[in-house]
DNA sequence: GCAATCACG
DNA sequence: ACGTACGTGATTGCT
């Protein structure tokens, strides 16, 4: 059997379109030329050939009216005009198909459709050939046949339509698809059918009568109102089937030898590719690169860089501020292997490998500037390994990361948008388990490349910070901040390994025992981390009743979904204990410890230029989420000790996001409640049950809590509803009554979502911009996220902001002050220290009032200040 | 490599 | 009728 795969070329391209363009925003290559349709549409071809692994393929596309057109004049009538973004994209597609080494068709006056039916009737004839037509349109099932099925594309995967599935599902041959159009119409291509009868009637009557043409044979044996309809409409009906016929004879060369799949040319394939700038693409392709690279055409913008790789650095000297990128063999710069730093400016393009500078650690100390690309992880490394370092007044990662645009490790990927094609660094290096040291000539060269990027580019991203008005921000907060990331991290923290290793031990044996507890109940052993077979177990199995619409055939398990169940079945507590102890066993006890180092510490990394609101992020291991909820999993908290002869402070803001939505919101009666220094969620549990403070209970005060809450994240009835565990009109009864008696929140919020909308993004009060491409979305859901986005990003970015002012400043005064006490961690409105005992008194005054201080509003900011011999004692 | 789950603010 | 609170990271199971 030889497999022929046709496919619906146009078919394809409308879906791929359509599926991204309801954004509003059409994705588009770095000139302007929409590539939406073309990227779906690669996609799509690659899955099915991966699936079908066809012998035999091509793809069919409309041109020109039809002759349908000439036979019906409304044929299609009522269809929007095909949007130009669309249209364009028609011919690279094509370009796409001959790059991929696939045969396409297009002929004068015929629609795909028509030649797909050619082809189809081709493969009938030959026993030899069997075909699945790719398509998403339900016409083209008329076509089916012993030898030719129909993959129904859906919006999510596929149904394979053949002979006896379509008659189970329609109750006839699916040539009798035909007649059945005849008869009910077809809204999309404006076909009339018989008017009053649909697909119920159509049905019925061909299942009694097989067709149109016996149908209207034995017209009299029907009774009532369907015959004087049939007979009123017979014309149309005739019309209709002849234009719903599929046209099986377009004259083309139909010798499938033609279509013989052979693969693509990759090289004409790449090189499109790039022209769309569809770079995972062509990253995913399995072919030799290196062949590719000699051969296809590189129009870099730039000229080749000079490469001098330096041995000895007797002749080295840098006069004028200069650009230094560092390449190290990996993601994470606390741990592997650094290479060397590629240093440019107009005089000097040169490499130096990191032994040899680390045998001259004072030759990169010429007192100008250093311009940077992850100014954070050139710091640590220097510092770690005795080599000095001038100064930094500009990074490109963070420069990149304040104008909005996405930054990764690899700065390539900023490097291509601004048109300087420098190798991406998982092709040279490799990715994963396959990472590797290329040879040190290459090294150079991409090092210098990136360097001069860098070089290059400064003052045009100086402007464009300009432009935005976030030269203070970049200045005054971010570049400062990466001294005192580099220094949290160098200092790290220490861990109590015995007191972890003790811990997990209990752990294992409580873990073991609630395992066979659950296997005891459940009747079987099973995977209970696989929340498949969890599912089957528990609804199935077990028959417990799920609580809640089965979605997908699916059942979740996760903690809402059990919590419902907690206490009725035995099992499902156990379950959920069971999670808890294995996620502190394998994230907070295994997990903590591989990740202590030589010295017995921990050293995270704190991402700078991630968050999309201003945040850090930790990383390697993540310290923003060490347990505290619960009892025992803040029992983890022991492990984090301090140095000798000191102890472990805690700050952290209270309220500060709270404090600053109600100062945005200028809310006074929630302002003058902070000043008065009153429990807030009570305070607003007294507001909107309009009871005095005396009389809040707890449930109130939660209710209030929660409503605070979602107030910030941009509330809606049901969010809140979950979160409570009431229902969703109690739900937006408390908001209603919020708002009503905080007009000015409420006022608030809307004059955020007008002027976003306008503008297209938010800002912070350090005027941190973050663009929200989601606002001005054609689809509902997407607008409403935007504009929770705009409500809750001004006030996570500020409180970002403010933190972040207050390490520099803390930082800055500590230094002065020569102490020796350390800032360790950073969780959002934390810090945590390593304070020495002499200096308690002195850390715990300057640390609360740079907090408080640092920043004035018309709301006082309050910190919370704990020490202890641990990081669960500082609470 | 992705989805599900759950840890934090 | 939709599908639902903002921002993160690590581990596990599974394709």
């Amino acid at each position: 059997m030889k497999k022929v795969i046709l496919v619906d070329g146009n078919n394809l391209l409308f879906r791929s379109y359509y599926a991204t363009a309801y954004t509003g925003n059409v994705m588009k290559n770095s000139k302007g030329f929409p590539t939406n349709a073309i990227y779906g549409f690669i996609n799509m071809m690659n899955k099915i050939i991966s699936e079908e692994k066809p012998e035999y393929i091509m793809i069919a596309f409309d041109k020109g009216k039809t002759f349908r057109h000439d036979k019906y004049q409304s044929y299609k009538d009522g269809r929007s005009e095909t949007p130009q973004e669309l249209k364009d994209q028609f011919p690279v597609a094509k370009k796409i198909c001959e790059a991929m080494g696939i045969h396409y068709f297009e002929i004068d006056n015929y629609e795909a459709d028509d030649i797909i039916g050619t082809f189809a009737k081709e493969v009938n004839k030959d026993p030899e050939f069997v075909a699945t037509i790719i398509s998403s349109d339900k016409d083209l099932l008329q076509l089916i046949t012993d030898e030719v099925d129909v993959k129904l594309l859906k919006q999510t995967g596929f149904i394979r339509m053949n002979k006896q599935i379509f008659k189970e599902t329609y109750g006839v041959d699916p040539i009798g698809m035909i007649d059945l159009k005849a008869l009910m119409g077809d809204a999309s291509d404006n076909i009339p059918g018989v008017k009053g009868i649909g697909e119920k009637t159509a049905i019925s009557l061909l299942s009694k009568y097989q067709t149109l043409d016996n149908l209207y044979a034995h017209i009299d044996e029907i009774g009532g109102k369907t015959k004087e309809k049939l007979l009123a409409d017979k014309e149309n009906a005739y019309m209709s089937q002849d234009i719903a016929t599929i046209y099986c004879d377009v004259p083309i060369n139909t010798d499938l030898e033609n279509i013989h799949y052979h693969g693509m040319n990759a090289l004409e394939y790449v090189n499109l590719l790039e022209e769309l700038e569809f770079y995972s693409l062509i990253k995913k392709l399995d072919i030799d690169k290196e062949m590719l690279e000699q051969n296809r055409k590189i129009e870099m913008r730039q000229e080749e860089v000079k490469v001098e790789i330096l041995e000895n650095l007797l002749d080295f000297k840098l006069e004028d501020d200069y650009a230094l990128y560092l390449e190290i063999l990996g993601t994470n710069y606390h741990k592997d292997k650094v290479l060397g730093v590629g240093i440019y400016n107009d005089k000097v393009s040169a490499f130096i490998p990191f032994d040899v500078l680390k045998k001259n650690p004072d030759i990169l100390k010429t007192n100008k500037n250093m311009l940077t690309y992850d100014f954070k992880k050139i710091s640590y490394i220097f510092k770690n390994n005795h080599i000095l370092l001038d100064e930094c007044e500009y990074d490109l990662m963070i420069a990149g990361y304040l104008l909005n645009y996405n930054i990764k490790d690899d700065i390539s990927y900023l490097a291509h948008t601004k048109d300087y094609n420098i190798a991406f660094y998982d092709d040279l290096f490799g990715h994963g388990a396959k990472i590797h040291e290329p040879e040190i000539d290459e090294i150079a060269k991409v090092c210098i490349e990136k360097a001069r990027f860098i070089y290059e580019t400064k003052d045009m991203f100086l402007n464009e910070l300009k432009e935005d008005g976030s030269l203070m921000l970049f200045h005054n907060i971010e570049m400062p901040l990466v001294e005192v990331l580099t220094d949290m991290e160098l200092t790290g923290i220490r861990v109590n390994r015995e007191y972890l290793e003790e811990t997990g031990k209990n752990l294992e044996i409580k873990i073991e025992a609630l395992e066979k507890e659950i296997y005891e109940i459940a009747g079987c052993k099973f995977n209970v981390s696989s929340p498949k077979q969890l599912g089957q177990v528990l609804f199935e199995t077990l028959a417990i009743p799920y609580p809640k619409k089965v979605k997908d055939n699916n059942y979740s398990t996760s903690k809402e979904i059990l919590d419902k169940l907690v206490g009725t079945y035995p099992i499902v507590d156990k379950i959920l204990e069971y999670r808890m102890l294995t996620k502190l066993q394998s994230n907070y006890v295994v997990g903590l410890m591989n990740e202590i180092m030589e010295d017995g510490k921990i050293h995270t990394i704190f991402t700078q230029t991630l968050t999309r609101t201003g945040r850090l992020s930790s990383i390697s291991p993540n310290l923003q989420n060490i347990p505290i909820r619960t009892e025992e999993g803040r029992l983890i908290r022991k492990a984090f000790v301090p140095e000798e002869n000191s102890c472990i402070l805690s700050s952290d803001y209270s309220q500060i996001e709270l404090r600053l939505f109600a100062s945005f919101a200028n809310a006074e009666n929630l302002i003058d409640a902070f000043k008065h220094g009153a429990d807030i969620h009570a305070k607003t549990a007294s507001d909107i049950f309009g009871i005095p403070i005396e009389q809040v209970d707890k449930d109130m005060r939660r209710t209030a809590k929660a409503v605070n809450f979602g107030i910030l994240y941009g509330i809606s009835s049901f969010g809140l509803s979950e979160d409570l565990g009431i229902d969703i009109i109690s739900a937006k009864g408390f908001i209603d009554s919020y708002l009503e008696t905080y007009p000015r929140i409420k006022q608030y919020m809307q004059e955020v979502i007008e002027s976003s909308k306008e503008k297209g993004y938010v800002k912070t009060i350090m005027n941190r911009k973050r663009v929200i491409d989601e606002l001005n979305n054609k689809n509902y859901m997407i607008r409403q996220q935007g504009e929770r986005i705009a409500l809750n990003t001004p006030v996570q970015g500020s409180s970002a902001d403010i933190l972040k002012k207050a390490m520099i400043e803390i930082y800055q005064e500590f230094k002065d002050r020569n102490l020796k006490s350390k800032m360790l961690i950073q969780v959002h409105d934390e810090l945590v220290f390593n304070v020495l005992n002499d200096e308690l008194d002195t850390v715990k005054e300057i640390v609360e009032r740079i907090m408080e201080n640092t920043y004035q509003l018309n709301v006082p900011l309050k910190v919370d200040i704990e020490t202890g011999s641990n990081w669960y004692e500082a609470k």
